[in-house]
DNA sequence: TTGACTTGCCAAACAGCGTTTGGATACGAT
DNA sequence: ATCGTATCCAAACGCTGTTTGGCAAGTCAA
C-alpha cells in the first residue's frame, strides 16, 4: 500500500512548483522564455538538481503541453456542462465561446499546443500529449451528437461517412482558424469584433441543425 | 547618380546568401534552428561580421517573415493569373489550393508567418512584414470582387458593410484553420485526406455564388 | 597618386543557455 | 544501525547572441 513518505509529498510538491514557474514563464514570454535555468532559478535550486524531476526540457514542455490541453479542455467542458438543457446549437456556442475566450487568456499556451514551436520537439507518439488533445474534442462531439439527435452517446468520428467528417472538422477548422488569426493579431488591422466575428460564422455554419421551423430565414440571411 | 560599384555589389550578393541560408535552416528544423553563429559559420564569415549586413538576429528574421509572405503571396497570384478565364467561383477555389499547396511545401514558414514564434520578438509596426502580409489577401479580394460581379477592381475590405466582412474573413479562416491543423498534424488521426476536406468545405461556402441556374444543388448537398 | 575616410572583417571576451559528471548529504526501508 | 537510493550541488563543456577594439581593404576627393 503505498502510503506519502515526506519525501513523496516534497517531490510531488516540487514538480508542482516547477511546472507552475514554467507556466507563468511560458505566458510571459512564449516558449523562449522558458529556461532551464531560469526556472532553477525561480525555484532556487541548482539546474542539475531538476533531472531528478524531469529528464530534460522538452519532457517540461511535455507536461507544459499536456496541462495546456486540459486546461483548454476544462473550458470547453464547463461551458458544455453549464448550458446543460439548452438548445443544441445554442451549447455548441457555448462551447465555441470557451474555446475562444481561453485562447485569448492564454494565447501562448494556444499557439504552444496546436503549432510547431519548439526547435528540435517531436511529441512522444501515443504520449500524454496525444490523448490529452483529444479531450478537447469530446465537448464538442457530445454537442454535435445531441444536435444531431444521437442522445448523449459520443460520436465516434471514425465511423461518420465522409461528408459529416467533412462538416465536422471545417466546423472545427473555422473556429480554430479565427481564433489564432485573432490571436495572433491578423484580425486587428480589419477592426473586427473577434468574438461577433467568430460566434455569427458558427451560428452560420450551424443554420441547418435548427429545428425545421426555423429554417425559413436561410435563404434570407446568405446573398 | 547610385550606380552600383563593386561593394555595393558584393553586399547585395551577400545580403542574399545569408537570407538564402538562414531560410534553409528555418526549413529544415524551424526557428530554434536558425542561429547567427550557425549562419556566419555556413557564409565562411565570422558572427560579428554578419552585423555589418543585419542589426540583429529579429532584423534577420523580419528579412525571412517579409520574404516568406512574399513567396506565400506569390503562389496564390500565380493560381490566380493562370486561371484567368475560368469560372470565378473556380479561380477562388485554385488560390485556395495554391495557398494550401505553399503550406503544405513550406510549413515552417507557414507557421513563422502566422503565429508568435520567436521569445522576444515584435514586429515593427508598419514594417515591412505588415505591408507583405497584405499582398496575400488581394488576390483572394481580387477573386471575390469579380465573383460578386465588381469586376476587377479591388475590393476595398474597409468599405464592407459588415455581413460582408464576415463572411470574407470567415471564409479565411476557414482556409486558414484547415490548412494550419494539416501542417501541426491535428488532421492526421483523423485519416481524412486534407486537400479534400478544404476544397469540399470551401466550394461549400461559395456555392452561394455560383450563377443562379446552379442554385437548385444548394439543399441537397447539405443536411 | 596621395591622403582622408568609410566599410568589411576578425579575434577576443561576456553573459547566458542545456546538459553531463563526480561527489557529498540526507532520507527510507530492512 | 546499515545499506541503498534519492536528492542536491559545484564545476565543466560546448553552444548561443552580442559588444568591443583594431586591422585591412575599398572608395573618393585633392
Amino acid at each position: 500500500m503505498p502510503t506519502e513518505s515526506r519525501r513523496d509529498r516534497h517531490r510531488r510538491e516540487l514538480v508542482e512548483e516547477i511546472t507552475a514557474v514554467a507556466r507563468r514563464q511560458l505566458d510571459e514570454g512564449g516558449p523562449g522564455n522558458v529556461s532551464w535555468r531560469g526556472v532553477a532559478r525561480e525555484v532556487g535550486m541548482n539546474p542539475a538538481s531538476l533531472y531528478t524531476y524531469f529528464g530534460s526540457l522538452d519532457d517540461l514542455f511535455t507536461a507544459l503541453i499536456t496541462e495546456s490541453f486540459h486546461s483548454l479542455a476544462g473550458a470547453v467542458d464547463q461551458a458544455f456542462d453549464d448550458s446543460e438543457g439548452a438548445e443544441p446549437v445554442d451549447r455548441l456556442l457555448a462551447c465555441v465561446r470557451a474555446y475562444r475566450a481561453w485562447a485569448v487568456a492564454n494565447p501562448r499556451q494556444f499557439n504552444l499546443i496546436w503549432t510547431d514551436q519548439l526547435p528540435g520537439y517531436a511529441a512522444p507518439p501515443d504520449g500524454p500529449t496525444v490523448t490529452a488533445e483529444q479531450t478537447v474534442y469530446r465537448p464538442f462531439l457530445l454537442a454535435v451528437g445531441e444536435a444531431e439527435g444521437c442522445g448523449d452517446r459520443l460520436v465516434e468520428f471514425a465511423t461518420l461517412p465522409t461528408d459529416d467528417q467533412h462538416r465536422l472538422l471545417g466546423l472545427f477548422g473555422t473556429l480554430h482558424g479565427l481564433v489564432s488569426l485573432e490571436i495572433n493579431s491578423h484580425l486587428a488591422p480589419s477592426m473586427v469584433d473577434g468574438e461577433a466575428l467568430l460566434v455569427d460564422r458558427m451560428a452560420h455554419a450551424l443554420r441547418h441543425v435548427h429545428p425545421p421551423r426555423d429554417r425559413s430565414h436561410i435563404d434570407t440571411s446568405e446573398k
